[in-house]
DNA sequence: ACATTATATAGCCACAAAGTAATATAAGGA
DNA sequence: TCCTTATATTACTTTGTGGCTATATAATGT
């Protein structure tokens, strides 16, 4: 019951719902994510740990870089069916189409070294 | 997006969920909710009233009783299919098990009529 | 060793949410 | 009409959650 509850609260929130439709396209480092969603790196980071947590998401670190991306769903069946059916799910949501273009055209190193 | 939420946010809640498991073996009364659950009755109330608004649970007035009953779905996709992956998960939850069993035994004849 | 940089953690605040007791509502029976 | 009773609503308290800033950690380059 609790491994299932987590899995219900890690998507209760608009944050982590399009955290995971933009995984569904690519991986991400958590300053895409921070771009993307316009939202503080430290609040990333704790959405990205929930969504781990629940086995939504999967971590990896490179370098500097942590890489996100989704989760096979082998840890938890919950986490499987729910990341199975977002793949349809609110593909037709306005906000989630123009965040998921927003998304495709961030490139870390644009926003990472602004002395680049 | 938010009527997707709207269901995850019902889900998320354990009295919420075994609400939803006890009513997959039988429609109940508000009173047959709060004695299984062992919670207030407003408590038992406000807890199916956030089921109802999320498409999940259908409401029945008969008499000074109300049926509460699992929502067929028609009313959102997301409540359909979280309802039907529903029926097996948590099936051999311990919790879940003793309160199906605990909440078979209930008639509401027993429970709202101290002096009947 | 030291500076730089991407991410994580800690601490805090505002608001949502679950619980309660008390009260209102609505339906039936006297 | 008045009383009873099942449920809903209100008002309130406590805990949880999402957001932030400030700081710590870890990896890389000089």
């Amino acid at each position: 019951m609790k491994e299932f509850i987590k899995v219900m609260k890690a998507l209760s929130d608009p944050n982590r719902v399009k955290l995971v439709k933009m995984l569904q396209k690519r991986t991400m480092c958590v300053c895409e994510v921070q771009a993307a969603l316009g939202i503080a790196q430290p609040t990333v980071s704790k959405h990205l740990k929930i969504l781990e947590s629940a086995g939504l998401v999967d971590r990896k670190k490179e370098g500097l870089w942590v890489n996100y991306s989704l989760a096979d769903g082998g840890r938890s069946p919950y986490a499987a069916s729910l990341l199975g059916n977002l793949m349809h799910w609110l593909a037709d949501d306005p906000g989630i189409r123009d965040l998921i273009e927003k998304s495709e055209g961030l490139r870390r190193e644009d926003l990472c070294r602004p002395r680049a």
